[in-house]
DNA sequence: AGGTTATATGTCTTGACAGATATATAACCG
DNA sequence: CGGTTATATATCTGTCAAGACATATAACCT
């Protein structure tokens, strides 16, 4: 699930949202430019990615990153890494692909 | 297009085996439990995204990992991993998360 | 209580995607 | 050349996901 989680543009947006501070869904919204609906939709899919959790406020609900499962990411993507970094034109290739 | 790239299961299985060698289309239809076509198609994602090659090898296409593109994540990823290196119980989270 | 604000959920539409089958392309072998 | 092998492309189908709009829930305020 965390793959697919982190497959969409909109919901890469909320963590990097959520990576500076705790938000309201209302910020969210304003941010992005969807529907508050299609935010709440958004959030879900990451809680139960479990890369965010929240916490009432009142009327509100703070949303926070959980970055844990990311670990996953970095376990996947840590062959690879070896591959690239034993590689003497890794820096050269890293540079192109970011243009 | 990476991380749509990477959603599917199927594709990075494909990554994981090539990762090991470099391998002809049917080897990989081997493995998978999909049709040719089905990893052609694949293949032909992974091919856009980059994060493959392939050589003419007599009527084979002998694919290879080109583990460049893979940089973004590791990119991306970054400003998370510094969060959870930052916390004193990261290790426990992971070792949690990942059971 | 009634109105407003904040968020979640339900329903529907649309579009994308994964898979299958059928077909096309191309190189090998006899 | 004809047949076989290897791979790609075309077409169709079913499923799923993202978005919008409407509605439900719940806490605030007066």
């Amino acid at each position: 699930m965390l793959f697919e989680a982190l497959a969409d543009g909109n919901r890469r947006r909320i963590l990097d949202l959520l990576l500076e501070r705790e938000r309201p869904v209302h910020d969210l919204v304003g941010v992005l430019r969807v529907s508050q609906p299609a935010v709440s939709k958004h959030l879900r899919v990451l809680r139960e990615a479990g890369l965010v959790t929240s916490r009432v406020d009142a009327q509100r609900r703070l949303y926070r990153l959980r970055a844990e499962p990311l670990h996953q990411l970095d376990d996947w993507l840590a062959p690879y890494r070896a591959t690239w970094e034993s590689r003497l034109d890794a820096l050269e290739s890293h540079l192109e692909d970011m243009t």
